[in-house]
RNA sequence: GCUCCUGUGGUGUAGUCCGGCUAAGCAUACUGCCCUCUCAAGGCAGUGAUCCCGGGUUCAAAUCCCGGCGGGAGCACCA
């Protein structure tokens, strides 16, 4: 008798009909615009199941709509992966596949699976609608070749298409002899105006899924009704069929990742680029400090389902505090100061550790006995109240007013009374730090998206370099993103 | 409208295929305690789910069957 093993699983789940040593997934990005959280959950499962199995990971730009299509965002896509730290065995572009796949788009005709359709747009999804074929379908195959040849010179774009001979009464919208090839005059960034009858998605991906050698093919939901049609092509063209999977696609609250959302918000000057770091482009999350750890974490921690969900940003926040955390410098940063007098200073100089547990150093701060402490913390203060000066000496409070006075009682810890951080009045560095709060709230544009918060750190910020993340004691983890500006991570 | 997918605590998931070992594990969030010269991290504990609903099969169902209901997606010469 066989005992089920029945425990819990680490990572994602078993591929189903994978081999050890026999497994290629692939990451097919259109190169149309920056990369975001989308892709990274996409080829960190691409990458994660090659792994897995020993297998190979290829990164292939499916460019075939040079309308869209630009050079910067294969470059751009590629900088994402490498900062995500995914690695890939080969990249590849379909658009260099054009010969193969006109030769197997002629097969599809010569074999009566599929035809050029002359029709309009409009009498087309009529006829979809109504489960109807137009006259076209009819065709014999010397008027499909005619007009496939035409396609390459005479017919201008939109005049004719090259249509699957799928089931015009199919439930399945998708077989309702989808368009296989069209006409764009574009030029296309890689290989300008050498091609213009341009396959579209289903079709390019077929082909170039099955002479890859892909055997575990991955997509987000929204495209799972097009399954039957990538088996239907790969059948007619009598191709070897990977396996077609579904995930769902993450998105996070208030966070859009569609160029159709962004792409104005960064014209109109809503957000300052596709770096911002509001937005959940890779090159906004590294801005706002999320670190590429924390995101394989996080996109692990999701599984591998088809239900509709919006994890929490927060979940990702934890993971990446995690890993931030040991490597953070403590500083002291101060919003809204007001000025603390220390009447009986008596040092000079102190030197604190700059982190807590971690050895990362020390870094000395001259005192003179006048501080900026935060307004939060000084308007609770009364005469007569004992406060410590973190790392410094407790204080006993003498005077409130615009500006406080205080004279030392100890140096020694004490636990129980408020500890407060300081800047020292005498080198304080002004800067910025930009916190960010969500993008959109019930489908409105958030105009407080973005808080900018004036402050005064320690001299030693100006030592870091930019991009070092950074725990502002008592506030939280914020990201140096330039010498007078820092980024708010998240608590 | 039609078709497909999906439904486990506040949230994200594990377990569902092959029914019992789990009246449900983990993470996150929240609360408390410990630790700590931070409101962080770490340690410990706790709150929180009749596994969408209703039937059925069975000694036994989150898991199998039937019927509802809720949510999402697709219906492009975009991917």
């Amino acid at each position: 008798m066989i005992v089920k093993p029945k425990q819990e699983r680490i990572g994602l789940p078993p591929l189903e009909g994978a081999e050890q040593n026999n497994v290629i997934t692939r990451f097919p990005p259109e190169p149309n615009g920056y990369p975001h959280i989308g892709h990274a959950k996409a080829s960190i499962i691409d990458e994660e199941y090659a792994k897995m199995y020993g297998g190979k990971l290829i990164l292939r730009f499916d460019d075939t709509n040079p309308e869209k299509e630009r050079l910067e965002y294969y470059a751009a896509i590629r900088v994402g992966l490498d900062w995500l730290g995914v690695k890939y065995d080969l990249v590849k572009n379909t658009s260099d596949d054009m010969e193969i796949i006109y030769k197997k788009a002629k097969e599809l005709i010569d074999a009566g699976n599929a035809y050029v359709c002359t029709c309009d747009k409009e009498a087309i999804s009529k006829n979809r609608r109504e489960m109807l074929p137009c006259k076209c379908r009819a065709g014999n195959l010397d008027q499909n070749n005619t007009r496939w040849n035409k396609m390459f010179d005479k017919f201008k774009p939109g005049e004719a298409i090259v249509r699957f001979r799928g089931d015009m009464s199919s439930d399945n919208t998708v077989m309702r002899d989808p368009t296989l090839l069209r006409i764009i005059d574009e030029p296309h960034p890689i290989h300008k105006d050498k091609y213009r009858v341009w396959p579209n998605y289903d079709l390019a991906v077929a082909i170039e899924d099955s002479i890859d050698g892909i055997t575990h093919a991955f997509r987000t939901k929204e495209y799972e009704l097009r399954t039957e049609l990538y088996y239907a092509l790969l059948d007619k063209l009598n191709m070897r069929k990977p396996k077609m999977l579904e995930f769902s696609r993450l998105e996070f609250e208030g966070m859009p990742v569609s160029k159709r959302v962004l792409k104005p918000l960064v014209e109109e000057g809503k957000v300052s680029g596709f770096d911002d770091p509001r937005l959940p482009t890779l090159e906004g999350l590294r801005r706002r400090g999320i670190v590429p750890e924390a995101i394989r974490k996080f996109v692990l921690s999701l599984g591998f389902t088809k239900s509709d969900t919006m994890p929490p940003f927060e979940t990702l926040e934890s993971f990446n505090r995690k890993i931030i955390d040991p490597k953070s410098v403590r500083l002291f940063i101060v919003f809204d100061p007001v000025k603390l007098t220390v009447t009986n200073n008596n040092l000079t100089e102190i030197e604190i550790s700059n982190h807590p547990q971690n050895d990362m150093g020390k870094r000395r701060i001259r005192i003179d006995g006048n501080f900026y402490i935060p307004n939060n913390d000084a308007k609770t203060l009364k005469i007569g109240d004992e406060i410590r000066l973190l790392e410094l000496y407790n204080i006993k409070i003498t005077k409130i007013g615009s500006e406080i006075e205080g004279e030392i009682t100890g140096t020694s810890y004490k636990p129980d009374i408020p500890k407060i951080q300081w800047i020292s009045r005498n080198n304080p560095v002004n800067i910025e730090v930009l916190i960010s709060d969500v993008l959109f709230i019930n489908d409105q544009f958030n105009e407080n998206s973005l808080q900018i918060k004036q402050a005064i750190t320690e001299q030693y910020y100006l030592e870091l370099n930019v991009g070092a993340e950074i725990q502002f004691v008592r506030f939280g983890y914020c990201r140096k993103d330039s010498a007078n500006q820092a980024i708010y991570t998240h608590k």
